[in-house]
DNA sequence: AAAATTCGTCGACAACTGTAGTCAAAGAGT
DNA sequence: ACTCTTTGACTACAGTTGTCGACGAATTTT
């Protein structure tokens, strides 16, 4: 099993971007980011130093620059921070935090009927 | 609306037991977490000054000792930190969310009939 | 009363974060 | 060839976090 690694809020949105697409530049990133973030290049360069430092990112020279990809799997690293976020919020109970989600937030019908699709698979496939 | 506090690792540990009973003196709260965490007193007591400091935890004088309680709702917490797990980590996406804790938790057939019960009660509120 | 225990306050220190400036090498433009 | 720009490497610096030890005042124990 994987070491879990642990990103913070700002690897995280950096991540995500190479998540939808790679590889990518460290300027592609930067034109990416600057709307939502304001970070400056220097900003998005040491974030990915220290991505690249937890190897959680990849380089590949190309010219003068590097192309970055992300090599941690998008949905391993949901899992790790959900469940890290499941233990310390709501104590490992996920029927509560479950509760939770449904409660505060506005689903449609559409989702609703989604989640339920889903739960209805889950207690088939656990049945046996 | 609060300003909506953010609690480290740590200080969720001590918050959860002061939810459960207050006020607490620090040498209940060190025998509590003494067990799971190997903390030494000293480090229990840093963290309460912290969320002292934070103005998440009260004191009460109490001879000698001080007693602690907690003045930030459990749920007010929780919500905010969801929020930003949410945000963070599926980018505000409920659905993959549910998605991801129905799919990777195993849930019994009793929790399972709860969050649809909640469901189908969220459904018809929605309604009107 | 002297000694041992208990408490809260301070200070400490390394790792991690957010955010960015500086600088030298490499390339691009003229 | 010479200057302007881009890029990664390195440095910086304050704030947060995890973890404690030291210390002096207050209490309890002997």
């Amino acid at each position: 099993m994987k070491n879990a690694l642990r990103f913070s809020d700002a690897e995280w949105r950096v991540l995500k971007l190479l998540w939808q697409r790679a590889p990518q530049t460290s300027q592609e990133l930067c034109e990416q980011l600057e709307p939502e973030t304001n970070w400056k290049p220097s900003t998005v360069k040491t974030l990915l130093s220290r991505l690249v430092a937890k190897g959680a990112v990849q380089t590949e020279a190309h010219g003068r620059a590097y192309l970055f990809t992300a090599v941690v799997s998008e949905a391993e690293s949901q899992r790790a921070e959900a469940q890290s976020f499941l233990e310390r919020v709501f104590s490992g109970g996920v029927s509560p935090l479950m509760a939770h989600f449904v409660e505060s937030h506005d689903l449609t019908d559409e989702q609703i009927r989604e989640i339920e699709a889903l739960l209805k698979k889950t207690k088939r496939k656990d049945r046996k």
